[in-house]
DNA sequence: TAGATTGTTAATCGATTAACAATC
DNA sequence: TAGATTGTTAATCGATTAACAATC
């Protein structure tokens, strides 16, 4: 089944609907009340629910917890996913602290830098180790996901280290663009700029 | 001048590139080049560099400083922003600590928590203070908006409070859905959901 | 039954891409 | 000049919204 980009990012906003819906006890939601809260169009809502194949109940709404679920297996909640965080800076350690990743399958298995003072230790159950050991890990661990946190002007370096070893997917919190071959997936956080988008007027 | 959302993304992402140039040294950078980099359509470059009324010179492309000085004026990036962190956890002391802010006119100037250990620290020369002093210090320092990073359970709560103490703008990190007045703008981070859109296959 | 809600098609809207003349 | 690149229009594509019959 392909389900379109926009799709899925919305169909995780209905899962964190879903979640707290569940969390309230109640059982049954209706696509017009999930649109009010996310200030789009109800038969929307009703569109992305039918490419997960979920049915609804007319005069009720949708079942909370078979949604969920649905939701859960069509994207693959929960199918591990590994990952090293790279760079134990501010951000990184606290994405490596992070409790949320869980829920969705994500694990971290490892950081990454070349700071001395930091290789060897441990956040959160899980080791830092130097840049050096990047290739041997990734393929000792099998990891084909790598978090980008190191500092700008390390970004491009670090990255071509992990396409060297063998990483296929970059999640990049840096604010650099980086220039990659095209079979390796990129996603920019890029977070100063969905900031500027929203205060923008 | 009216510019679409997603011309307000590329816009940063193209400035990201022309801040990287710059330091190599470069001045003149063409369409296709950050079209390449960003794997979009060079045609649609040029077409938002149009938008914010910079011109390029045929057979040499775009001024590297021109360009970036004209994004940043279009985007406001220099105009001082004023923003409280709710939430003083991993998440929120990383931002509190990260230092790219501020190149984009984002100024964090407090802190805000319920935990009785944390409140009067100092976090990056930020201060902590506790929750219940957010509505007179908002009205202090004139603050609009707020970067919630409280867990999850208590994220309507804060919101609520948020509002009630007079922010406009809420840049949500929690995976809740916030229920707000339509006049309050949100910008959901969904942090999961980014992560899952791009590695779903 | 009446009313609320889903499922679905058609209409609209906006964003992206293709094409190419103009320019230096 | 020839060639590279911009600026811009037209064509295409996809996403959103409107409308309404079907359902319980």
């Amino acid at each position: 089944m392909n389900i379109p980009e926009k799709t899925i990012q919305r169909l995780t906003l209905y899962h964190c609907i879903l979640v707290d819906y569940l969390e309230k006890g109640k059982s049954s939601i209706s696509s017009g009340e999930m649109a009010r809260l996310l200030h789009i169009d109800a038969s929307q809502v009703r569109k992305d629910i039918k490419l997960v194949k979920h049915e609804g109940t007319c005069r009720v709404g949708y079942d909370v917890l078979g949604l969920k679920n649905q939701i859960e297996h069509c994207l693959a909640f929960k199918e591990p996913k590994h990952a090293f965080i790279i760079g134990a800076g501010n951000l990184g350690l606290a994405l490596a602290k992070y409790s949320n990743f869980g829920n969705y399958g994500l694990q971290i298995v490892g950081l990454f830098d070349t700071d001395a003072i930091k290789i060897d230790l441990s956040v959160n159950d899980k080791k830092i180790y130097h840049m050096a050991q990047l290739p041997q890990k990734t393929e000792e661990l099998g990891v084909e996901i790598a978090i980008l946190t190191v500092p700008r002007q390390h970004a491009q370096s670090a990255a071509d280290m992990l396409i060297q070893s063998g990483i296929k997917y970059i999640w990049n919190f840096t604010p650099t663009i980086l220039d990659v071959p095209k079979e390796i997936q990129v996603r920019n956080e890029n977070l100063m700029g969905n900031f500027l988008q929203f205060t923008y007027k």
